[in-house]
DNA sequence: GAAGACCCTGGAGTGCGCTCCAGGTCAAGC
DNA sequence: GCTTGACCTGGAGCGCACTCCAGGGTCTTC
């Protein structure tokens, strides 16, 4: 009988992460619950912990920081009765993360116009060649 | 006769940034001179040192590294011939940006959609109560 | 039963981008 | 002439998020 799951390798390369990370992750209370292990103690990763750890490269590529999505975890391990809080909290992430892209868009607004100022140049100097 | 330029207070105000961040660009080589001092040594920042110093804190903010602006900071520093090389820098940044905001888009439409679901969920609680 | 591949743990190390001193100078106000 | 406050320099320190060992176990393959 094969052991079920997805070793650390594999998992790492499915979420697209380091095993060494996914250890971090692990030690830094990011996660729902230990990884179960087969019989000589090497980690064997279940849907259930991949669709979780999904979700938290989605909160840490859009900038939540690690100790809040921490906080998250606990929530969610802390079972129901906390909706609320949970619900403020991914709405503080997404208000954040909204504010982000409007920063950033507007900034990349005006480096794409002085991009296009050196290409203008550029132009110029090639036609009077 | 007053001094002309902005102190590292005023700048820093201006800017949105901290004086030691100011002295760490300087220091880095992220500006395009050495500040000018006034009969005391301490830095004056004229109209081109803050409009400089704001183009580089729109490249930081939208993600440039410190060494990728340096470079950048380099290349105008040289002066003219060097164009397409600052343009190539420039472009290769949008870019980047552009994959980022995409990304960051993709995570947080997954991320709204949990928070729709626990909206969901509490409505309906409060509906049953 | 030796070699190689994979995994384990605990803990140290790294790169980035600031941020924070300590100790000192200088100009202005009382 | 003394305090106050803003600024100076060089360099140490910090928070974050990993990343990288050293030393050791286990499983498979030849």
């Amino acid at each position: 009988m094969p052991s079920t799951g997805q070793t650390i390798a594999d998992a790492a390369a499915t979420l697209g992460l380091t095993a060494d990370t996914l250890r971090y992750y692990e030690k830094d209370g990011l996660l729902l619950r230990a990884v179960p292990r087969d019989p000589s103690g090497h980690r064997r990763y279940e849907t259930a912990d991949l669709r979780w750890i999904e979700l938290v490269t989605r909160l840490r590529s859009t900038g939540m920081p690690i100790r809040d999505v921490r906080r998250y975890a606990e929530l969610v391990r802390a079972g129901e009765g906390n909706e609320h809080e949970r619900l403020a909290l991914l709405q503080a992430h997404r208000e954040e993360v909204l504010r982000q892209l409007a920063e950033v868009t507007a900034h990349l607004g005006a480096i794409e116009y002085k991009i296009g100022s050196y290409e203008d140049r550029l132009l110029q100097l090639e036609r009077s060649a």
